[in-house]
DNA sequence: AATAATTGTTAGGATAAACTAACAAAGTAA
DNA sequence: TTACTTTGTTAGTTTATCCTAACAATTATT
């Protein structure tokens, strides 16, 4: 029998912002400090010692008091699953919908922490489903979308019927 | 010139839920009342009552103690633009992806309240670039999708070349 | 090594959002 | 009208997240 181990909620999105960024940072860097972190979160340095605490409570961090930050084989999972949702979701706003990139990282920030896997899922699947297509990730009827988004009008697309 | 007015700052994601709540059970009953919103959303009455008062002091609810709540014209405008996103991310999640429509309801929830509005112009022409294309909002490339979802193969695509 | 600058932590406070317990008002029924 | 039920409010607590001010540790400079 496995033994019982602690009942975890899932992170609050300002936790998974945390992981996330120790985990850029250190794909960066090499190394992470609270500095790093408070800098690129844009928040103060007691909030960063904070949101540490309590990502190594979860056991997704390991960080000694003036030390640096390192993730554990758990924290490091958990990053990466976050980091995918949020590459996908940046391709899919900036490529597919033509989102400027800025905007699209900002929203994918925000909204890849509200999303069910289903909805990744389908839309992971969506964005492979464009980038590989034949014309090289720009099908006609994306070409088509671009159109009618600028000019509000469709082009006539000509599909050989069955 | 116009009078300087209390600098508002946007509406947390929470009173935005309250307001479509507020506005929903307006549409569905005609009346509101604390009770419905606190079933509806499931918090408790005390949290409803807490957040009505916020919503009156940004004057978007009209509320008497103990007395029915109600929108006022500004509230209306305000829980239109977010019921609008709404729809929109409902339609695009499962009409598009494909994605279970409960929990495209409940991602939409989410996702509702952290969409810039580039991206949300983006997305509402394209759920409306689908929708209205000649094969009735199902048009060739996005059965390919599916078929794609499902088989993980692609459907070559006979397009006339220009 | 002593001093200065940088970096990190602690303590304590603010705000937002939820909760429970207890009470008050309104509506219903005898 | 009195009593019961439903509905709504108040007061006070909790949790999460941020903040500032003050202090402590570390690192760099002279």
């Amino acid at each position: 029998m496995v033994l019982k181990t602690k009942k975890k909620t899932s992170l609050t999105s300002s936790m998974e912002d945390y992981l996330e960024t120790v985990a850029v940072l250190k794909a960066d860097n090499g190394v992470v400090r609270v500095r790093d972190i408070s800098k690129v979160m844009g928040v103060k340095k007691p909030s960063v010692t904070g949101a540490l605490k309590a990502l190594s409570e979860r056991g997704l961090i390991v960080h000694e008091r003036y030390g640096y930050v390192d993730l554990t084989p758990e924290g490091e999972k958990v990053a990466r699953s976050i980091c995918k949702k949020h590459d996908m979701l940046v391709r899919f706003l900036n490529r597919i919908l033509g989102v400027d990139k800025k905007i699209s990282v900002v929203d994918a920030c925000e909204m890849e922490h509200f999303m069910s896997p289903q909805t990744f899922d389908r839309l992971t699947k969506f964005v492979e489903y464009v980038k590989g297509c034949p014309e090289g990730g720009r099908p006609e009827w994306l070409k088509g979308f671009e159109h009618y988004y600028k000019t509000g009008k469709r082009i006539k697309c000509k599909v050989k019927k069955g």
